[in-house]
DNA sequence: ATTTTGACAAAAA
DNA sequence: ATTTTTGCCAAAA
């Protein structure tokens, strides 16, 4: 299985309402400093997976730059749609959103 | 086939 | 504290 769809398969197990970053992503999926690749993965986000790359934020809750998603912030408004909080500054609080995927707070 | 690049993050300077 | 390198894997050039 590519690294690719490791990420894939452990970002559908993000609960809806919830986020993780991609460190984390990269973490479990076993290559802790393959952040970036996780970055990737979510960029290419392959449509029609279910893959919920909304929920994938950066180490400080920051969203994907604007446009990267798509023409508009989609992210920021799935993300509202689902609950989360998104600060002015475009971040979620990891605090209280951040999943619990087995993570050892780095 | 090889080189460059990217929705990141952490270590080194 | 901030700025610069380094690591990582796959896709695009």
């Amino acid at each position: 299985m590519n690294f690719y769809q490791t990420v894939y398969a452990l970002a559908r197990q993000i609960p809806r309402g919830r986020v993780a970053t991609y460190g984390q992503l990269a973490f479990l999926a076993g290559s802790p400093r393959a952040s970036r690749v996780v970055g990737g993965a979510m960029r290419r986000c392959p449509a029609g997976a279910g893959v919920p790359c909304h929920r994938v934020v950066g180490r400080d809750g920051r969203l994907a730059p604007e446009g990267t998603f798509g023409p508009l912030d989609e992210q920021r408004l799935l993300l509202e749609a689902e609950g989360v909080e998104i600060t002015p500054d475009r971040r979620v609080d990891l605090q209280r959103y951040r999943w619990d995927g087995t993570l050892k707070t780095e």
